[in-house]
DNA sequence: TGTAGGATCTCTAGCGACTAGAGGTTCAAG
DNA sequence: CTTGAACCTCTAGTCGCTAGAGATCCTACA
């Protein structure tokens, strides 16, 4: 039985964030000491571990109760875990290429201004003034 | 003299949006009709414009601000607007590795599920579960 | 056993960049 | 002159935390 304090040095997880965790139904409530304070097990320490890793892969809090909500039911089937592996997959697909063209855009206007002349005459700032300046979509 | 309902529709902006930039002071408050409705021309569709360009490109609140800024002094250097763009394609770099590693992760992941298990045997949970099992960083 | 002080508790508010809604007023067309 | 769409201000909600206040608890050391 471990304090919150060493629960969040083990998975390395902010206490507050580990409150919040609580209070959003991810993280079951644990057992308190006389004086009102939590103590957490190794099942604990997992669950959190789980919400953890999943958070840092850019699952919402909303996907992650699902798949705790499916592990806590091993008996259905795990194609809508696949389901919503493969929809945060699309969703950081498209943000890569989204962040691609973005890329594009900003190496052309950085580059557009050699830094020496004064913002009245800035490539930059007419960059940013005008989107048909741009060569892709963003 | 057009409304900001007008505006919105040209600059492809929502109303409130439009509210809000006003509120940050990157919009200046514009001309108000004598039944308190506000009353924009050019200049406001312009720098609307310019508002909207930047947030599409990713930039912040704060860095438009400071763009502004530079504008409203054409005596001033570009190489700040110059730096205020490449920190932003410096975010947006890193964004897009850091995003690249989560899609390698997540299609293997994905991948490693046919979808005919139940979830008591789902690899995509016990991936999720066990980030030793990742193969690269992220 | 007393005490110091770090850890914990709950509660509220703030972040960024909006978005939604309530409840009221104004504008423009017919 | 009426209708109703558009406008006004204000507050509160979104997401995933984070920070702070003020109070209580736990533990190690004297």
């Amino acid at each position: 039985m471990f304090s919150i304090g060493e629960l969040s040095r083990r998975a390395n997880v902010k206490v507050p964030t580990i409150r919040y965790y609580e209070d959003m139904g991810l993280l079951a409530a644990p057992e308190r000491t006389s004086g009102n304070q939590r103590r957490y097990d190794a099942s604990g320490l997992e669950r959190l571990s789980f919400i953890k890793h999943a958070r840092d892969l850019g699952f919402s809090i909303e996907a992650i109760s699902s798949l705790i909500e499916l592990q806590g039911h091993p008996d259905r089937s795990c194609a809508e875990a696949t389901d919503i592996a493969l929809a945060q997959l699309a969703d950081v697909k498209s943000k890569i290429k989204r962040l691609k063209a973005l890329e594009r855009e900003l190496t052309r206007i950085s580059k557009s201004c050699a830094g020496d002349t004064v913002s009245g005459d800035c490539h930059v700032l007419a960059s940013l003034a005008d989107h048909k300046r741009c060569e892709t979509e963003h």
